[in-house]
DNA sequence: ATTAAGTTGCACGGTGGTGTGCAAGTTAGT
DNA sequence: ACTAACTTGCACACCACCGTGCAACTTAAT
């Protein structure tokens, strides 16, 4: 084993290609658990090209794994939306779908795994940022009249992430293409909020229109 | 043990209470499985007052006691949906709605089982009527131009099914009343297909009223 | 070329679940 | 009261998984 934990600055720092491991264990935890949230480590080794033993090299334990998995999920979920304001509370929704639809991946690892284990609260945490900005636009959706007035305003708020999940997973099925997809995660949650199909594509047509934001992908292997 | 499955027209024919311990762990397959679809048989016979040894002598493996609970599920839900037809598409589909909400919780076993495991294709079975009364009446929407445009038949029939999946966990952890859940379902899955907020209510309200269709619940313990 | 970092395979102990056999008990039905 | 049906508890074999120790190997970096 490695001092790849504990890296004090003695005889040589670290190596290269055991970053890249690390990197490819957590790519294949995204992979496998996104199929399957209770796959065992054997399957997230094979998937990442190594031994099962060589992943306690670089993490303590199953869950330490998935902290860290979900932890980078929120962070790049948080940065996404990060950028996402607009006075007007349609627009708003409609952009935070679409951010998370660039994100698409990273929603589906943690909406697996929020259902069981120990891990909730870390979940929670990562989603915290997503959860915060829908509500505040579905609080000021509904306060302008946008928005259906027939539902309680936290109920709504999840029913608008719950439905944008079953999009994300929907537009995987189907194998949707980027543009779709955006499309519809944004369709689906205003539906959802009460708009027409309709007034939803009118506010999607009606978007500043940036949406090739793809610069071929980043070089994040994920 | 007994011949509890094997129960030929010998010796003596069955015992009462025999027949009373089945259904109570079926119904506390239902309960356990619901909050936890991998819960081992020991919590399935603890909270059915029983021991697990003696739930091997009413089925055979773990995988029946699954399969029997989601036929009985299924068998619940057609019923319930075998007296929904209306010409009006929105109308339909606002009275699958509601007849899924008087099944709740047989709905949220099968849809948790549906994820894992052998069981997939008897869940599907069990959950074929649904689907196929949904689409009819998706399609219908669709070509009379009340439902979404925007999104391909398909898809969006089952997007609505995960939108009323997605209503009836809601509805569960908010604790709505009856006549709220029922409502919410009807209306979240009218909006998903494409209605506004206010065109939902008002196809809801125009309902032939036959809420309070629970004569004090049924005799059947599940 | 040397050396430490990293990987691998194997063996192990521990945990928690399934399914079964059996002997002893309890209880419904005759 | 008798008997078969049923339940129970315990024992067991089996399996899949986790986490660890260790010795042997491969390889990046000096």
């Amino acid at each position: 084993m490695g001092c790849v934990t504990t890296a004090l600055r003695t005889a040589r720092p670290a190596r290269k290609d055991a970053l890249e491991n690390r990197e490819a264990i957590l790519a294949a935890a995204g992979v496998v658990f996104r199929a399957d949230p209770e796959a065992s480590l054997d399957a997230v080794a094979t998937q990442a090209g190594l031994s099962r033993r060589s992943i306690y090299g670089h993490f303590a334990s199953r869950d330490e794994l998935l902290a860290e998995l979900l932890v980078r999920g929120g962070a790049r979920i948080s940065a996404a939306l990060a950028g996402v304001h607009d006075p007007d509370p349609r627009i708003h929704l409609a952009l935070v779908g679409a951010a998370l639809w660039t994100e698409v991946q990273q929603v589906r690892v943690l909406a697996q795994l929020a259902i069981h284990g120990p891990l909730e609260k870390t979940v929670a945490d990562a989603l915290a940022p997503v959860r915060a900005s829908v509500r505040h636009a579905v609080a000021g959706g509904i306060a302008a009249g946008f928005f259906r007035a027939d539902v309680p305003e936290p109920s709504l708020a999840r029913l608008i992430e719950d439905a944008a999940i079953a999009v994300l997973d929907e537009a995987v099925r189907s194998e949707l293409s980027e543009a779709e997809g955006r499309r519809l995660v944004m369709a689906v949650g205003l539906s959802v909020a009460g708009l027409s199909w309709q007034d939803a594509a009118a506010v999607i047509d009606a978007l500043p229109a940036d949406p090739p934001q793809r610069p071929t992908n980043d070089k994040d292997p994920r």
